[in-house]
DNA sequence: GCCAACGTTGGC
DNA sequence: GCCAACGTTGGC
C-alpha cells in the first residue's frame, strides 16, 4: 500500500465534480516524473486530492481503482492514466499554509516540488494530513 | 498581475 | 551537447 497526492485546479476538475461523478480517469498528465508516479500506483492505494491555485488545500481522499493504462487523451502511448474513485471528503480542508507551518511536513513533495502534479507521500505524512483533515 | 521554478524546444 | 528562448504551473 502506497500513498499519493494529486493536484487539480478546481476550475478544471473539482472534488465536488469527482464526488458527483463517482469515478475519474486521471488523464492529461504530460510530465515524466508525474507519469512515473502514476505507473507506480496500485489498486487500493490511497490518494489525497489537492485543490491548487484558488483554494490551495487538500479536500479529500480517493482510492486507486485501476492501475496505469495508456492515457486515452494522449496521442502518444507513453503517457499514462489511472482510474480513481472517491473515498471520503475531509471534514476540514488542510490548507497549504497549515502544511507549511507543520514541522512534520517540512519535507513533503508538495512543498519541495511545487510544480509536480502527482507525487508520493510518506506513510507518516499521509497520517498527519489525514489527522489534520478529520 | 507578477514572477520563480522548471520543463521543453530548437538553433548552433 | 549546450544554452537561450519560450511556455506552463502555481504561489504570492
Amino acid at each position: 500500500m502506497q500513498y499519493w497526492l494529486v493536484k487539480s485546479e478546481p476550475d478544471a476538475y473539482s472534488w465536488a465534480r469527482f464526488i458527483k461523478e463517482g469515478r475519474v480517469c486521471w488523464d492529461g498528465v504530460r510530465n515524466y516524473q508525474a507519469r512515473n508516479n502514476l505507473q507506480l500506483m496500485q489498486p487500493g492505494d490511497l490518494v489525497l486530492f489537492y485543490h491548487s491555485v484558488s483554494e490551495k488545500a487538500i479536500v479529500g481522499m480517493a482510492k486507486v481503482d485501476k492501475a496505469a493504462y495508456p492515457d486515452p487523451s494522449a496521442d502518444d502511448p507513453k503517457w499514462m492514466a489511472v482510474d480513481l474513485v472517491p473515498e471520503s471528503a475531509f471534514k476540514t480542508p488542510v490548507t497549504l499554509d497549515q502544511i507549511k507551518k507543520d514541522p512534520r511536513l517540512e519535507n513533503i513533495a508538495l512543498l519541495r516540488q511545487s510544480r509536480l502534479s502527482v507525487m508520493p507521500l510518506k506513510a507518516e505524512e499521509f497520517d498527519v494530513l489525514l489527522a489534520l483533515g478529520n
